[in-house]
DNA sequence: CGTTGTGAACTCTTTCACAGCC
DNA sequence: GGCTGTGAAAGAGTTCACAACG
């Protein structure tokens, strides 16, 4: 139970579904292109393929934030970009802390991505004496000690976690205790934090799982593939001596002989070694 | 229609559910530590727990994959592990090639997730002929020159895009032409690519806003905020002179006139200048 | 017992399709 | 005529709650 939430559970703050607003970020970045290409209107149609949704949902998303798009004419780009801007609350200023500077801290403090929104980089923070004090995208890295004083000197109410996993729940810890909560995580770890703090994580290496799960099954016969030959969704469930797997490791306790009745299963229909 | 997708649209790949996919490596990694601390079996709740996730969750997710455990007692550790690991393709060995190595790159190039799971970093490839022959972890950087011999040369499958925006949709070009499939962006645009190829998009800002996001509405009376004193959901859809907005940029085409009808707002019950 | 596996209910999200308006 | 805004339908995903089973 003590396990830390990554959304809000139920709660769709305000009215506007979580799936919206995790798509007005790219509806912004759609806008802003235009805008600076100075585009004064944009159609649904349009806009949904530069940020790569479909029209309807586009058409759905904005019906949250209110009728702000002109029949036969389309949206006005300045002012769905301030419109969105505000929404999503871009248009005041969020000091942001990273803690932990290794490769990954000192690539998010030279990301240009922040500054452009809202996001100013009010510190970099690592626990390693020997970084105190270096320039990092034209910025000292200071010390965890001072963690605490620079959060709340700052009001900074949004953390960046990029430390190794093993040092991640205390940082977090710390940051919570210091005020702040919005926490973005990418160490590899489940954060456990107070009812009222938001989490997010990004994991770089489960994106991957995931496109290998995918590319597993495009690959039908590729090099050692254990599913090879997978045949659709034949067999109702797979019948015969289950238990032969590969050069598969533990058995289950029930061994050998339970019957595992797994949806497609163990056993390649040819099966290599 | 020329856009990039990002999921695969309704296809259900194999049975198993996008939602619980995602899932999965979350329960590998939580496998993983109890693997490492020899535990044997695991409950639905235990394990949910060191996942973050519920109980009813997980063993829904599981259900897809398989009846993997033992009613009253949980599941095998080591048992699982495999049958996730395979699930998700990671008993093969996938070779990754990694373009753009600037911070990000090269913090990708370091991060030990890829490793442990069944990712080896084939390549790692730059534009910038000075880069070119530099160590970086432990690894000679590349010129794209040779970015399709490199692919071809090592069956490469799998993408990681990590260079400036400008140049994302000319190098997924190339990776796609060269035979890879699968190709996680971390470059802020819209990659387009043909049928077939799965893309995963990775944008550190992004995230950042959906935090910011929920962190206005939760700080009701910020200083500067713009919707300080909301009044949950009170007034039917505000009242009176709506175009009132502070320090507004760009009116609509239809100006101060029209009463835009978001849901509460423009109009802040005390506004600040 | 305790814990899994799963239908059934529910909630959230997407898509359809068209009325309403410019 | 063209395009938005939105009800209504369809589809995914989550949660409930309990029968089945070791």
């Amino acid at each position: 139970m003590a396990t830390g939430r990554t959304h809000r559970p139920a709660t769709r703050s305000r009215g506007i579904p979580e799936a919206t607003v995790a798509r007005l970020p790219l509806y912004l970045r759609a806008l802003t292109a235009l805008s600076e290409r100075s585009v004064p209107t944009v159609s649904s149609e349009e806009l949904a393929a530069a940020a790569g949704v479909n029209s309807a949902k586009l058409r759905k998303d904005f019906s949250y934030l209110g009728s702000y798009g002109t029949r036969g004419v389309g949206y006005d780009v300045e002012y769905l970009v301030y419109q969105i801007s505000r929404e999503l609350g871009l248009t005041q200023d969020w000091p942001v802390v990273i803690v932990g500077i290794g490769n990954l801290g000192a690539a998010l403090a030279n990301y240009g991505g922040f500054a452009s929104r809202g996001f100013r980089v009010a510190a970099l923070i690592d626990a390693d004496p020997a970084m105190a004090g270096r320039p990092v995208a034209g910025m000292p890295v200071q010390h965890t000690d001072d963690l605490e004083r620079i959060i709340q000197a700052d009001r900074v109410s949004i953390g960046v976690i990029a430390t190794p996993a093993g040092a991640a729940q205390q940082v977090c810890d710390r940051l919570v205790a210091a005020g702040v909560t919005s926490i973005l995580n990418f160490a590899p770890t489940v954060l456990s934090v107070p009812d009222g703090v938001d989490v997010r994580k990004v994991d770089l290496s489960i994106e991957l799982q995931i496109l290998a799960f995918h590319e597993q099954r495009k690959a039908g016969e590729e090099p050692g593939g254990v599913g090879a030959a997978r045949t659709a969704d034949a067999a109702p469930a797979a019948g015969s001596g289950a238990a032969a797997q590969a050069a598969a490791p533990p058995a289950p306790h029930a061994a050998e002989d339970t019957l595992r009745k797994g949806p497609d299963g163990d056993m390649p229909a040819v099966m290599p070694a």
